[in-house]
DNA sequence: TCCTCACTACGAAACTCTTCGTTGACATCC
DNA sequence: GGATGTCAACGAAGAGTTTCGTAGTGAGGA
């Protein structure tokens, strides 16, 4: 076994996750800063939280500086489509494409998302022929 | 406040709504003679999960009979929506076109599969107009 | 009647998650 | 050099989850 599986972030380790997508590398306190804006978590929450997502392998630290910086491991569109492929498994018996079609009639979409959407199908149609 | 919202299932949860989903109103004897053909989870683990099931109102509970059936409270469709509801919140900032695209590119979907997406999409716009 | 079996209920143990108070290290400022 | 502030680390508490052993209860058979 070289490289196994990342585990599935917890919802705390998601919204943390979140930030770090979106700020890139940051240290502790960029993240709690980041949070704070909406609801309210304490500083060594937040560390802890990361603290425990590196052990977990769901973050790299670097510490080579006082105020360690944070990164997330995975990519944003990799840990997704881990967290769809987890969530059809359990909830859908295995099957992607209940999923979508559960998705898609479960929402209200505007016209131009229902033409991206199909414009995506016919690139995946493109690619199959 | 009228009825609250359901709780999020969490694993074992889901695992039994799928045995009761599939064969409607059931003993505890039934859901785990159905979830030990794969796994093995004993008897009162079974018994326990579905009591606190029926605390969290995820199912309900006949009680009429020695041997208690059980039920799920919510439709396997309605369970579904929510948790993908609740994972677009969570991982795709709210937004469920992004799930689905994602859904979508990160799977090889057969021809069918992909077709049947489409005649769905077109249901939906000739609704929205 | 008494025994046995199936079933529910109770409660404990192990584990994870989330939160935060406290401590000790280190740097900077006066 | 000493006070102040920032930082990571530690540990503990509380809630929720999962598991299962044990006890109690009722039904049906010997």
């Amino acid at each position: 076994m070289t490289d196994r599986q990342p585990p599935r972030p917890t919802d705390s380790e998601l919204a943390i996750l979140g930030v770090l997508w979106e700020r890139g590398p940051s240290t502790v306190r960029d993240v709690h800063d980041a949070l704070n804006k909406d609801g309210s978590t304490g500083y060594t929450t937040v560390l802890k939280i990361l603290q425990i997502m590196t052990e977990k392998g769901l973050v790299v630290r670097d510490e080579s500086e006082r105020a360690h910086v944070y990164e997330s491991r995975y990519g944003e569109q990799k840990t997704q489509r881990q967290l769809l492929a987890d969530l059809a498994e359990r909830a859908f018996g295995g099957s992607a494409t209940k999923l979508v079609m559960q998705a898609l009639s479960g929402r209200k979409a505007s016209a131009d998302e229902l033409t991206a959407i199909r414009n995506l199908l016919d690139t995946l149609e493109g690619e199959k022929r």
